[in-house]
RNA sequence: GGUCCCAUCGUCUAGGGGUUAGGACACCAGGUUUUCAUCCUGGCAACAGGGGUUCGAAUCCCCUUGGGAUCACCA
């Protein structure tokens, strides 16, 4: 490792950056600044047929919130760098003037074989029972006239093709078994196993890390540095993360969606970050908790995991929560709430601010907000038959008129509350739990909220009394 | 089916020949003499199975099983 390192998180256009997109941009974020190297940007867009035309917006606006900045290559407005375009389909030349090069040497050819020429010999073989790989053999004889609408594969020579995953170890593939696969396709677009080789050769790529579905593709790609006679970067394939059935990969409906949709939510970026890096890595501690600059610090390819991971979201908001609870000051956790409430609410700041102090423990994500602080702004519905789960409506009456009685003439302040409502319980013979119960309901309609005598002084004496007496 | 990969609590994981197999999430119980949350304490819970190697295996080897990836003019 002698070499700066250089990596790039290289995504397709052909929709939006998801959860796993997302866990392979950080891993090369974190090595990247880990070993003091640069961190590219490169799209792929060869695929013209699923391009998304807002694909590439989304990639740079997810990256951006999620804060995996890159030191080069594609952004808002393009990164400095000296081996742009970062953008595949306006790197065309160097595919074809490599392509070129390999046709020169006899290592790649014009291959006429049509399609459906190709799919009927595949069905032959499996309906033989064996194995079908595309060979130059199977190319007519003769020469053709002309080499338009034909697509350049590679000439696959005999022999096997061994490398080296940094997390895996060693592979060693037999060339028997690997396709004269196709390097630029019939448009002129080149594929993705010869782009990528390409692009990562001329950017000075000396890191390939990856989702492990390319560890089966990665022999061709070692076999192509080889022939065109690169020097091979080093590969480090991730293990994959899997939906909660521990079985699939994440699928869309298990919460692998478009990261900006976890913005939504209500996540802080930090919280899937250190999330996301526990994914498949850890620093050997127990530590759980990393900041973004302990992260870069510990980081280091040799504890990442060979196994998959599930996705389990539930860890994901016990981190949010923790990072609200721990990290954010409340100025910060008030700009990252406002967009989700309504703007009345924060017109009287200090009381803003008094109901955020009792409800910042119990967020764990954003938009959980305002459900959370509703009951100190808006006068709630108190549902009839949770107020008398415990005890009947004419008894509850006659409490309230007591407890009326009790906190008139008291000061709104919290022990003199405590104070008068336990005197009460006391007086009417009742266990304080159920009367507090009751008082809660009658006063928040809800039996999840904070503490009953915060409730009290909070909502202040005349909106606490025109509430029990609105029952 | 071919090729390849993986295997510790339900989940994320520590542990790489001798450990009461550790931590975290989730869950359960108790406490903070009002709920929920927070916080604290405790509990439940794992080496896939079988053979080796070894004085000794969760750790090394083999097989089985289970799971996964990939076999495109997609990336």
């Amino acid at each position: 490792m002698n070499n700066p390192v250089r990596v790039r998180f290289a995504p397709s256009p052909t929709g939006f950056l998801h959860i796993g997109g997302i866990r392979t941009a950080l891993f090369n974020y974190l090595f990247a600044k880990a070993n003091s190297g640069q961190f590219i940007l490169r799209l792929e867009d060869t695929d013209r047929e699923r391009f998304v035309e807002e694909g590439v917006e989304q990639i740079i606006k997810s990256l951006d919130w999620i804060g995996l900045h890159p030191d080069e290559g594609v952004w808002y407005e393009q990164k400095p760098g000296e081996h742009g375009p970062y953008i595949q389909s306006q790197r065309l030349n160097h595919y074809k003037d490599y392509a070129q090069k390999l046709i020169d040497k006899g290592l790649a050819y014009y291959s006429q074989t049509i399609p459906e020429k190709i799919e009927s010999l595949k069905a032959e073989a499996i309906n033989e029972r064996r194995p079908f790989v595309y060979k130059h053999s199977m190319e007519p004889t003769e020469a053709p006239a002309s080499t338009r609408g034909m697509p350049i594969r590679l000439k696959v020579p005999d022999g096997k093709t061994m490398w080296k995953d940094e997390v895996r170890g060693e592979f060693e593939s037999n060339h028997e078994i690997i396709d004269d696969f196709i390097i630029v396709k019939a448009d002129g677009f080149p594929t993705y196993n010869f782009a990528n080789v390409v692009d990562d050769h001329l950017m000075n790529i000396s890191h390939v890390i990856r989702g492990d579905e390319f560890i089966s593709s990665t022999a061709k790609h070692a076999l192509l540095y080889d022939l065109l006679e690169f020097d091979r970067p080093a590969w480090v394939h991730l293990p994959s993360i899997l939906g909660p059935d521990g079985k699939k990969k994440l699928s869309k409906r298990d919460g692998d969606v478009n990261v900006l949709e976890y913005k939504a939510k209500g996540y802080l970026p930090e919280a899937i970050l250190n999330f996301l890096a526990l994914l498949g890595w850890n620093d050997g501690t127990t530590q759980e908790v990393f900041s973004p600059e302990e992260l870069i610090n510990k980081f280091n390819i040799g504890r990442v995991q060979k196994s998959p991971a599930v996705f389990d979201v539930n860890r994901l908001d016990w981190m949010n929560g923790e990072y609200i609870r721990n990290k954010l000051s409340d100025e910060e956790l008030i700009e990252h709430i406002k967009p989700y409430l309504p703007e009345a609410w924060l017109e009287n700041m200090n009381y803003f601010k008094t109901v955020l102090a009792l409800d910042k423990e119990r967020i764990k994500r954003f938009d959980e907000a305002k459900y959370i602080m509703e009951i100190f702004f808006e006068t709630p519905n108190v549902d009839k038959a949770l107020l008398c789960k415990k005890d009947d409506i004419d008894t509850i009456k006659s409490w309230v008129s007591e407890v009326v009685k009790a906190i008139e003439p008291i000061d709104f302040e919290h022990d003199q509350v405590e104070k008068a409502l336990r005197e009460l319980a006391e007086k009417l013979d009742v266990q304080s739990g159920r009367l507090f119960y009751t008082l809660r309901v009658g006063l928040t309609g809800r039996t999840e909220a904070p503490g009953l005598f915060d409730i009290f002084v909070t909502l202040g004496k005349a909106e606490s009394l025109k509430r029990l007496q609105s029952l």
